[in-house]
DNA sequence: GGCCAGCACTCACTAGAGTGGAGTGCCAAC
DNA sequence: GTTGGCACTCCACTCTAGTGAGTGCTGGCC
């Protein structure tokens, strides 16, 4: 039964962080088994993996030496193991990064950007729901920032009431509004010369850089107009990271516990736009793609693990896709999943910006 | 104990919709009961309820003809009583609509718009918190449709490989954008050619209402992309209803309910804005201000209740808000909170219409 | 020294019996 | 029509085996 595979495992260096090869080989059939069941994993259930040609009685002992290490716990004596964060971790680390998406899901994911159409916020939100489809995990997709986006176009546009709105167009081809307050005595001239003057300041300099004052016109309520507007313009500059996340697929997160709790505190979370926006920025800047339960530090979701890849923009890190799951979630496809289809969406967003 | 109270209901006319005054005293008291405690009421808990000054007795043979009649039922033998669909729809007709929401809530209403600041879609989507908040319901807002917004300010931007972005500003504040494909010899004298066309042809016209065709130009590049103009903004004229929905405190759900499987149902249809966006104007469109359980078509939503509230900005119904809860959900409160949310939200709307 | 069959042990899970209590329906009396 | 009284029902809870999956340990074997 346990002939051909092995000797590739059985040959390799003795030495996987800390585990020997067969102890290894065990951990991983014990997650990959723990992660289709969600059942405590027995030896027996053990002893049919590759690179495992040993009784149960032995397999009984090296996963006592793994949880004496912290890779494995028992819900109770006498149960089965299930993974320790750790242990996630040991078995995420030996992937070595995303592998294939399986056909199914290449052809879903080709399907989906031959034909995904409309404006950028359409795309991000309707790529979430893909995730989502194709992981069983919650989706979150964060927008490229516009900070470094060219400005294509400002306009002045009075809406009456002493009100205007600031509309720039930016090469990325987002549209970005902000409203500001008109002095009593701002007209319909004062708002194109204004207007005009916003024009000059800003086009084609990126959003973020725009410069914090224009010099005098010559008429103070154009230059208090053209002030608020320039302050309209650096405050879209910001990236706050409000505007740009699109989360699908939260119903999943029902499906994956079975306490009610932990889903309602779950959810909870994934309303917060603005922290779910910063932990996956965090886990990116750890250096990391997978952060297991406490790994990053919101407690909430303790039973949780986030998968977060980049998405580069002509090569610029500009986006982030996330997948969010119980610790026990498919890794292996999430991983294949964001990879692939952070990279499709890379390179639609960049032809683009082209 | 129940004296004073009794008067005011005793001399009600005897005919309630087929319920005579003590028996309509008696469901009140147990749907009161009910939403506040979740369990069965027995006989002995509604025997203090003002109205009801008989005995235990008298209320268990009143409920055995309430539950003959449909109003109550029995989860099983001998427990208490929980009220049917009907029954909640009894209770809530015979509220007559909403009332005054309690002095915290308006408190909180009032600070919330008073501090509400910002693009519309954002304030949009805090209501949807703030009523979340207030009701303890996952909260839906559907802003106004702009299909009768007069556009203010057209514009095209080109965007670079035969890509254009028709921007335009309603006099609402709203901005829509839409890219269109341009012809492979339209250059910037183009572009401005037919802006200025598109701007002639649907300043000042309602968005819905923007004619189908411009007379030719004698340039028949310019023509053409004044056409693919129209087209995108005749599109943007239609409600689809696809980009005005703010869904808040979804995670209210899995409070609600303690069987996952319910929740994540539920959540699946709040994940389909369209479903939800033509559902609460399904509802309004009966003439409904709840629907409880069965009475919107929704299957997965048949254990919940829904409250929707037309918004109306300058006096025509174009916004919604919605409150779906369990079918035991805190009726008055989300009746109050809707109407006071729903006219506040109206008044600022109109405001910014002006 | 590493491996393994055998064995005693642990403990969640299930089913069944017993009990308490909340609640009902009915009835005779007022 | 209303009421107190009473027998009855049935859920929720507890307790008690019994079962079985799974463990740790041990002594013998290669």
């Amino acid at each position: 039964m346990t002939t051909d595979d092995d000797r590739r495992l059985d040959h390799a260096p003795p030495g996987d962080g800390d585990l020997d090869t067969r102890k290894a080989a065990i951990l991983n059939a014990v997650v990959t088994e723990y992660i289709g069941s969600a059942l405590p994993v027995g030896s027996q259930h053990v002893v049919d993996a590759p690179g495992v040609s040993v009784s149960s009685a032995t397999v009984r002992s090296d996963m006592a030496a793994l949880e004496r290490d912290g890779y494995l716990t028992q819900p109770h004596t006498s149960a089965g193991r299930i993974p320790t964060d750790k242990g996630y971790r040991f078995f995420v680390d030996q992937l070595g990064g995303p592998g294939p998406l399986d056909p199914g899901g290449r052809q879903q994911v080709r399907q989906f950007f031959d034909h995904a159409h409309g404006e950028i916020e359409e795309m991000l939100e309707h790529t979430s729901g893909l995730l989502a489809d194709l992981t069983d995990c919650t989706a979150m997709v964060v927008g490229p920032s516009h900070e470094s986006a060219v400005v294509r176009s400002v306009q002045l546009v009075g809406l009456g009431h002493r009100l205007a709105l600031v509309v720039v167009v930016l090469a990325d081809g987002a549209v970005q509004k902000q409203s500001i307050e008109l002095p009593e005595d701002a007209d319909e001239t004062v708002l194109s010369e204004a207007g005009g003057r916003l024009v000059v300041h800003a086009l084609g300099t990126p959003l973020a850089q725009v410069a914090t004052s224009a010099g005098p016109s010559g008429n103070p309520t154009v230059d208090l107009v053209v002030a608020a507007g320039i302050a309209a313009l650096r405050s879209l500059g910001v990236a706050d990271g409000h505007d740009q996340l699109f989360v699908g697929g939260s119903s999943r997160m029902a499906a994956a516990f079975d306490a009610v709790e932990t889903v309602r505190s779950v959810l909870t979370i994934l309303e917060q736009q603005l922290v779910v926006v910063s932990l996956l920025r965090d886990i990116l800047d750890t250096g990391l793609t997978v952060a297991i339960g406490a790994e990053h530090g919101v407690e909430p979701l303790a039973s949780c693990a986030i998968v977060v890849m980049p998405v580069s923009v002509d090569g610029v890190e500009a986006g982030t896709i996330g997948l969010l799951g119980p610790t026990r979630m498919n890794y292996p496809l999430a991983l294949a999943a964001a990879r692939v289809v952070g990279d499709r969406l890379g390179e639609r967003l960049s032809e683009a910006a082209r």
